[in-house]
DNA sequence: GAATCATTCCAAAGCGCTTTGGATGCCTTA
DNA sequence: TAAGGCATCCAAAGCGCTTTGGAATGATTC
């Protein structure tokens, strides 16, 4: 069932019938219900193909998701951060269109995006520091926001974020408070702009506490189990073995706990875990008492978010770039405690 | 740049250029070489919804996700297997878009995708027992492929699965060669048709050695690390408490570990598990030693040749159903050991 | 030299929708 | 009663591509 056919059945031209769905007013109120009414009974669904090509809107969102070839990891944040934004998407109405690129065809790939017409605007994942594509996404005009930020890019545009530095700032500051002097940080990647940015937050408060900033305490690696046990196996063997972590993810952070029960060593009693908290959906930090004292922000209403800004920015092509910034809140769980004498 | 410009540009017709771009034979080699050429020095990239339009297909596969409001939970596995099937699209030059769909909306979504034209077909994921959309989308007509089966659907129709029943069954029989009597079994959620299979093997595995089958050993749920934890915690408290865990994902196996560990207890000493792992990236089950003794199949895999599949069913389109069953290999970690006597 | 044929190209229709630029009829208003 | 205005509808063009049905050219055959 096509408009043409509907609009022979129902013995209008196909402009009535277009309009009389599309709610224009040069359309009698009658007329107009006739229409919706066979509409309805008929099946009749427009061809999004043929809308797009007429109108020049894809109904559609790009999110394209950077794989690179030494680690073609899929975030695990990004199942979630999808689902908050479907949310919105089917609301309005919209597809999600996902195109996995690696980083070499980058370029490449945005302008084809762009040419091919699929999509009517981006989100960016996982910007790195002074990334690229927002030069190259404001110069080919498509519409985007970036789930994070990029460090050292000057050009204003969209994003949300979370306030990372603040956030590990302050879980690094609790540690601190709880009398911890020997605090590992078992980081992302730091070319990341948001591992980037942790990392600053820890050094902050080290700094703001004059307490040393010591590398040897410090990791940066995809944010796997295994890393966070292998970082913390290593570092708990040390002469000078820390009393503290703080983790990018509750991953890690699982494994940094296995990694002190194999050594024997309690949690809270003697080496304390906070770490950031994406309150993924299947990796829930515990209920009523939380399993780790944790940064926690919720990816998945990023997610919303980033999709309502992005929307917005569509629909008001000439509105000045949006930001947010969220800020994450500090969840005390039983994973820390005084640091041991 | 569109065709009509390069077509200018070449001073031929737009049918010589599209021609000359597509490969059709009846075309001067010089002529395609200079269409070729300028093509690429332009920049000229076809708009895919014109395509689309013109030719009926539209050059996507689309991947709906079923949210139940009970269960809003994205699955965890569903990062990795569109990272799969990601592979074979951007190589076979499909896009892949994402829905969002609500269970009771479910007819009406599929008809929506059917009419709008937007994909070519169709993965279905998270198939439960009797799914109905299997019928719907045969009736359709819409190229499909799920990624699980369906017990009790009687239509033929293509799909990728692991051996869930034998898995379960192996995994079982496994922990009961190790002397294990009180296995308790930590499943998804049983209307999900991997979940139904598992237990199946499960319970085969008890009866063939004449174990009996008693409920307050066996759990099913979203397989969150909580529910892990919470049901172990409880079972590990009874009087007649399990000796083994077996379970349908590494992060409730995750949350198992937990509560074996806060009861005091040593794992493969005391308590022993083995998970089902569906080997993601970023919850990698240990290295050289695997942490769990775990039933692994990769899903990234499965997502890749399911694409695959279904690529090569929209390719020829009369062509029988296909399907392929993958074994999940049975892998030796360090979280189980003779039943304690 | 005419007929046949393969090669190479093109004009135009069509995919299913939106939207422009009227046309038509009826109601007001002076 | 004529002019203007309004409400309602329509024909046709256009979005950017593919594809059908020739047309033109030159080579080959008899």
């Amino acid at each position: 069932m096509n408009l043409k056919q509907l609009s022979e059945h129902l013995k209008l031209s196909q402009t009535t019938v277009s309009r009389a769905l599309n709610g224009y007013p040069e359309v009698n109120e009658d007329t107009r219900n006739r229409v919706l009414r066979a509409a309805q009974d008929l099946n009749y669904r427009p061809n999004t193909r043929a809308i797009s090509l007429a109108t020049g809107r894809a109904l559609a969102i790009g999110h394209v998701i950077p794989v690179s070839n030494q680690h073609e990891m899929v975030n695990p944040v990004f199942g979630d951060f999808i689902a908050g934004a479907g949310e919105s998407y089917s609301r309005a109405g919209y597809d999600m269109v996902l195109s996995l690129v690696a980083d070499k065809d980058m370029a490449r790939a945005y302008e084809d995006i762009r040419s091919k017409g699929s999509v009517d605007g981006i989100i960016v994942h996982g910007p790195v520091i002074n990334d690229a594509r927002i030069a190259l996404l404001t110069q080919l005009g498509l519409p985007f926001v970036v789930h994070g930020r990029s460090s050292d890019v000057a050009l204003p545009y969209s994003w949300i974020d979370v306030n990372n530095r603040g956030a590990f700032e302050r879980g690094t500051q609790f540690l601190i408070d709880l009398g911890h002097r020997r605090i590992a940080l078992l980081n992302g990647l730091e070319h990341m702009d948001f591992a980037h940015r942790r990392r600053h937050g820890y050094e902050m408060a080290l700094m703001a506490n004059g307490m040393p900033i010591s590398p040897d305490l410090m990791r940066t690696d995809e944010m796997t189990e295994i890393y966070g046990y292998r970082s913390a196996k290593e570092m708990l063997s040390q002469d000078d073995a820390p009393t503290a972590f703080i983790c990018s993810s509750i991953i890690t952070a699982i494994g940094v706990r296995r990694a002190v029960q194999e050594a024997g060593l309690i949690l809270a009693r003697d080496v304390s875990i906070i770490t950031f908290d994406d309150a993924l959906s299947y990796l829930e930090n515990g209920d009523d008492v939380p399993i780790f004292t944790a940064l926690r922000s919720s990816v998945r209403f990023a997610g919303r978010e980033a999709a309502d800004m992005l929307l917005s920015l569509i629909s008001s092509p000439m509105s000045e770039p949006k930001s947010r910034l969220l800020e994450a809140d500090l969840i005390i769980g039983r994973s820390t405690g005084p640091a041991p004498q």
